[in-house]
DNA sequence: TTTTTTATTTGCGCTGGCGCAAAGAAAAAC
DNA sequence: GTTTTTCTTTGCGCCAGCGCAAATAAAAAA
């Protein structure tokens, strides 16, 4: 695969990068393919590099002592992560990306993007309006795992993947189908898979959802809104 | 009060501002006197301006529809908060900030900064890094919620907040006595008053804290980060 | 001082969700 | 095809933590 300074404009943070600072950027970058539950970087890392995925799936994730995963968020193609060194000199990663299908993402020297945003602002601006959306997100989600029900955290996790594709594809049509393992949502939701299992069960047998092997399939996304609104009861 | 330009520099993100940039950043703020328990702002307000603590203590939190209250962090002096605004047009506030005690704060309109940052990009790594510290510190209590026992968190939310306060006032020895009520620290940690009341019954017990009203004193902090660490079992 | 308010403690019962274990089902490897 | 691996389901027992209710204690107000 050969990528063209162009090309990175479908990063957000870049559209408006002018073509120098593009092909600048790829000069000092390499592409990385990583397999299927493998490690683009791991937390405590040196934040030396950050990445541009640029096909395949991936996922952030911080791993606890014990082994268990939990899950911050996934990355899709074009979607900036680990962006932490380029604002903090000797910065470590504060969590890992794992690859949650064949992956291929461009790692650039976190020093060149430093650099730019020194004299080109609208970088600046693009990176922190990702960090503030992040910031958002992961406080939202934090209030829900400290207040919510475990059904309500499900609910809302499938709303949240499904927004997020629909938003990428830019599929005004919502996709009622997801590729996901009961494994994948309990760890976003901070449960278990026996929970997660049972949930979609009951949730089958009231017509909610169709589960079936790594897959969910939405069938009355009004009521699963419901869920995660806790409406209902 | 009166503030004169060089006292921002005390904050961290305006170290290294001129004067004529903090006399133009006085110009265009208030100083907003808040009592204990008022707001400076609600999640969902226009976040029309960012504010610096200058006297007191306050929160950021989240309240849920049914009126349960997460704490995300809390603000001490000289730190910088609500500062979404100045990043995206438009932005609200994605949580509330709360007063925990009589405290003044200087409202500055969003627009300023936003447009110092376009022309001194220090100011903008400043908030950068501000916003990178936050998000590792969100991302870590997340997976905590999500994988230890209450006993543990609270272990933890102690200890991260004698190293804020320690930090601070510049102390080499930590204070080892903390003004917290259980309300507050069940709304860190994601629990409910009794399992906070009951758990620091335990650790008294145990001799390693003594408990008062809306007071933790610390006997035995090696203790204390055993229990964080999840050692001793 | 007394009264009121606010914070904390604790007994008690209950339940949401955990997690083992074992079986079933789908995919992948051979 | 067969075997192996991986994912899912479900019965079962259990317990961490919830939350009511009532008592107690400490502070604040009167």
């Amino acid at each position: 695969m050969e990528l063209k300074p162009s090309d990175l404009r479908r990063v957000n943070v870049l559209e408006q990068s002018s073509d120098e600072d593009l092909a600048n950027l790829l000069n000092n970058a390499v592409l990385r393919p990583i397999e299927e539950g493998e490690f683009f970087f791991l937390q405590g890392d040196p934040a030396t590099h950050f990445y541009i995925l640029v096909s395949g799936k991936a996922k952030l994730c911080q791993i606890s002592k014990n082994g268990q995963t939990t899950n911050l968020r996934t990355i899709n193609e074009w979607q900036v992560f680990g962006a932490v060194g380029t604002v903090r000199e000797r910065a470590v990663y504060p969590a890992c990306a794992q690859a949650l299908e064949h992956s291929v993402a461009l790692a650039v020297e976190s020093r060149i993007l430093h650099e730019m945003m020194e004299t080109r602002p609208h970088l600046s601006f693009g990176l922190m309006q990702l960090m503030t959306g992040y910031i958002a997100e992961l406080q939202e989600r934090y209030r829900e795992l400290a207040t919510e029900r475990v059904e309500q955290r499900i609910a809302r996790a499938i709303l949240r993947l499904v927004r997020q594709i629909g938003q990428q594809s830019g599929d005004a049509a919502s996709p009622l189908e997801l590729n996901l393992s009961h494994q994948d949502l309990a760890e976003a939701t901070g449960t278990t898979i026996y929970t997660v299992s049972r949930t979609l069960s009951e949730w089958e047998r009231r017509g909610i959802v169709k589960a079936g092997r790594e897959r969910v399939v939405i069938r009355d996304l009004h009521g699963l809104m419901e869920l995660a609104e806790g409406t209902g009861q």
